[in-house]
DNA sequence: TTGGTAAATTAACAGTGTTAAGTATTTTTA
DNA sequence: TAAAAATACTTAACACTGTTAATTTACCAA
């Protein structure tokens, strides 16, 4: 069935076409720009014809969302290579800060939009496996940092959550403008760094306590 | 000028009226689901008339924003009477989370949606001022607890920066519902307040260093 | 060539924030 | 008290939004 294998592969071209084309708009114009009717413009198409690849906006914002993750993934390339778990564990807060302060309009549909969450609850097994995976990650690094005795011992899940916490609160604080007063736009990203390196200082066991 | 001071109050009170009809949808049926024309049906005006009290919608999502932070200070008083500095600001930790996992719709419009922060913009003397006093407030505490030797030495902003980002993060994640599947509804809070414990347990003087 | 199917479009609905123009109502002035 | 001016409010409309139903166009098999 070449001919059937050529058709879905046009119907996944058209589905590329429309999230190329929202990822320039978020991009260009922020994402409480889009609209239905621009997407379609931009990839020449009359407005209904999108729904004909996507129920409805909020699937493409979870597309979106899914597309985020790939090139958070891809930011964290650089971590295997990095054999000590505590400097793993720092260059992947800073990996986080970073991924967030230089894509701002995708870290909003990863991690602040609701789109996306409404649309996960709509699917059949309706769990945010991107995100969990995430914290998962972090969770494995914190336990083989503990077990090698980089940091100290404490629940991991509770620090997993305060670490994860901690920076998307600086992100996402900094993406909606809650601290243009108080950190000059060019110092935010150092001194988010600032404030995980604290962090990560007060558990990591290369310190000498008092 | 008596009659001035009526028709002053009279405008004072459809103005209370268009926000405590805000407030009441807000809290019914979300920000996400509030219109300029519910908020009309509501006080039982047509919808322009709104207008006449309040410049566009923003507007009124920022004095909705400034009631919260009311509300806010009116949950912190019990906060003067805990004489320990450090025992205050494990309280006024918890406070915040609490705040934020019961006035969700509140907390939103304060730190997480973009529309109040707009007309701040727009206006004269364009500050956060409610957001800056009330990181102010944290350093303050800080700076207390640090002159007194209960906690760690280190820079104040850093510090306060990383405790209001830690304690924002979980609130927001949680609202934005990252953490559903993460943690079961009913130990979100309490999850929460042993994060946040945890990580001031760690600059906390009180426990004994190795 | 015909019939049927898939793909795309047009038209429309019900809603949104917001503005301009017009109508009551009230207050001020003569 | 009557006319004029200012205030308060409403109606109608604009330019959008996401989305659906009905219709047309394009393609492929018999």
């Amino acid at each position: 069935m070449g001919i059937a294998e050529r058709k879905e592969k046009q119907k996944q071209d058209i589905k590329k076409m429309i999230l190329d084309a929202s990822m320039k708009l978020i991009i260009d114009e922020g994402f409480e720009n889009i609209t239905m009717r621009k997407i379609a413009d931009l990839i020449e198409y009359s407005p209904t014809t999108v729904y004909l690849y996507f129920k409805d906006k909020d699937e493409i914002f979870f597309h979106l969302h899914e597309l985020g993750f790939q090139k958070m993934l891809e930011m964290n390339r650089n971590l295997p290579e990095i054999k000590n778990p505590l400097m793993r564990l720092y260059k992947m807060g800073e990996n986080y800060i970073n991924f967030g302060m230089q894509n701002q309009e995708f870290y909003d549909i990863m991690f602040i939009q609701q789109a996306p969450m409404d649309t996960i609850e709509k699917m059949a097994e309706c769990n945010w496996s991107l995100g969990d995976t995430a914290i998962g990650a972090l969770q494995n690094l914190l336990q083989e940092c503990m077990e090698k005795g980089l940091i100290q011992k404490a629940p991991v899940e509770a620090v997993a959550m305060a670490i994860w916490g901690m920076v998307h609160g600086l992100v996402s604080l900094a993406i909606r403008n809650r601290m243009n007063k108080l950190v000059p736009k060019e110092n935010l990203v150092s001194t988010m760094h600032a404030s995980l390196n604290w962090l990560l200082g007060t558990i990591d066991n290369s310190f000498a306590k008092e």
